[in-house]
DNA sequence: CCACCTTTGAAGCCA
DNA sequence: TGGCTTCAAAGGTGG
């Protein structure tokens, strides 16, 4: 069932994905957190020659020996541990982050207060929160009453609005959708504003700046100085530009929807009852990139194509095609760190190919801290929900075989190492990678059972 | 022109 | 319930 239930009650902590962290063990982590993404490349490119050789003398190098099977029981555990001494500990005084390091989503226990006694947002809030922003106005949004009926930590709406206020006025605070929205802004039309948005448009960027409500003050100063006070916490995600709200995105990190993050924001400062329903329409009429129309879609009906399908049956389907756009599915944690390493790795690489960068991309994945993992995952979930929120009907299953007119992907029937990695290697270092499709899949799908046992409300309900 | 490759993660499907 | 499959992005490659 995809209808969001639980959305509101994750927003503590995404529990789903704190399980979903791979367990990669102490000891690596270690070894990620001292090496970063830089020398990580570097690592890559300069060992890698050699770390193919390595790897098969010592297999127990390999990314699945390395890393144990997930312990989502111990995690979690230690997630709600550290989620009582994060509380204990913004209770008493400074905020000094999370005990475990390596699980940042219970950074924040408590939302309404993200700020240190001083008044300053602490920097782990400000991190989190401008993460959380959105959320809250999500939950603010078409799935406010339900979330919060459903979920009982979830806040009464009028405690959602008493969250957001606080933290939507704190003067350093940056556009709350910020993580959503440092894809693209390709589809605002700055001097042409959608005409249910008050004309309040950032002469710099373009950008329609959210209404002001009399009783909030400034929700989103977006005013480039604002802004520019604190570091973006998605550095990660935000390519150092001109434009740290609405960076875009040219070659790197492409939004799988950035209207629909726009809706996103649009829907952060409107009634649910504005919230556009599953249509591929984005409010100001623009239709969301994350809906490929059939028309687009090379694939939508190429197995027709030489057919004994008439053009009028061509025709009609097509039709129902474009009556049933192709919404997408929302990336997950992994592709959107792809989106946004990938320039990155095709410019320090020299590659161009992208299964080449999809392995090296796959490799510093598991080389990231959790941190950095956890940033990711929680964009992924903000993915989903807003997906959720756009398209509430929709289900990963109206992509599947057959539903979309799609073709079948063809089979792997490649064995677990069996890989072309060494003749691709022999043309580029980068990319000698172990191998770690199988195992990874398989350790994958163990654990998210696990995780599904107690995960929260929204991954409950799907299993 | 289009499937394939390659990665991880989410979700669907099926026994 | 567990395991497998599909799809999401990307862009070069090859049939």
């Amino acid at each position: 069932m995809p209808q969001l239930n639980g959305g509101g009650g994750d927003d503590l902590g995404a529990n789903d994905e704190l399980i979903s962290f791979k367990d990669e063990g102490e000891q690596e982590e270690k070894i990620s957190e001292n090496s970063s993404a830089e020398r990580d490349l570097a690592d890559v490119k300069s060992s890698l020659v050699n770390e193919s050789e390595t790897n098969q003398n010592s297999s127990s190098d390999s990314e699945a020996e390395r890393r144990p099977p997930p312990r989502s029981e111990t995690f979690r555990d230690k997630s709600r541990e550290s989620l009582e001494e994060a509380a204990k500990r913004q209770d008493g005084g400074l905020f000094k982050g999370p005990p475990y390091p390596g699980y940042p989503f219970i950074m924040i226990p408590d939302l309404s207060s993200p700020y240190l006694p001083n008044g300053s947002l602490s920097p782990t809030a400000r991190t989190y929160l401008q993460m959380k922003w959105p959320l809250l106005d999500v939950q603010a949004g078409s799935l406010q009453s339900r979330q919060a009926l459903k979920d009982a930590r979830s806040p009464s709406p009028a405690h959602i609005v008493s969250n957001k206020v606080p933290v939507v006025q704190h003067p350093h605070h940056v556009h709350p959708l910020t993580p959503l929205i440092t894809y693209s802004n390709e589809h605002f039309t700055p001097g042409n504003p959608p005409p249910h948005l008050p004309a309040d448009v950032d002469p710099k960027t373009g950008i329609p700046r959210p209404p002001h409500p009399p009783d909030i003050s400034p929700y989103y100063p977006l005013s480039p100085g604002t802004v520019g006070q604190i570091p973006h916490p998605l550095g990660w995600l935000v390519p150092q530009q001109g434009q740290p709200v609405y960076p875009i995105t040219t070659g790197g990190f492409r939004h799988p929807y950035p209207t629909a993050l726009t809706v996103n924001a649009s829907m952060s400062r409107f009634p649910p009852h504005m919230v556009p329903p599953h249509h591929s329409l984005h409010t100001t009429g623009i239709p969301h990139p994350a809906i490929v129309t059939p028309t687009v879609k090379q694939e939508s009906s190429q197995s027709d194509v030489g057919s004994l399908h008439s053009s009028k049956h061509q025709d009609s389907k097509k039709e129902e095609e474009k009556k049933k756009p192709h919404i997408k599915k929302p990336l997950n944690a992994f592709m959107l760190y792809m989106k946004e390493m990938r320039a990155k790795v095709v410019a320090e690489c020299t590659l161009k190919e992208s299964a080449a960068i999809n392995q090296i991309l796959g490799r510093r994945w598991h080389a990231l801290s959790r941190e950095e993992q956890a940033k990711y995952y929680e964009l992924a979930r903000k993915e989903r929900q807003l997906h959720m929120q756009l398209y509430p009907g929709w289900s990963a299953r109206d992509n599947y075989v057959g539903s979309y007119g799609k073709k079948k992907k063809r089979k792997r029937d490649k064995q677990p190492g069996e890989t072309n990695e060494h003749s691709e290697c022999f043309l580029n270092p980068c990319l000698s990678l172990p191998p770690i499709t199988g195992e990874k899949k398989s350790a994958f799908a163990t654990y998210k059972v696990k995780a599904a046992a107690s995960a929260h409300p929204l991954q409950m309900e799907a299993y």
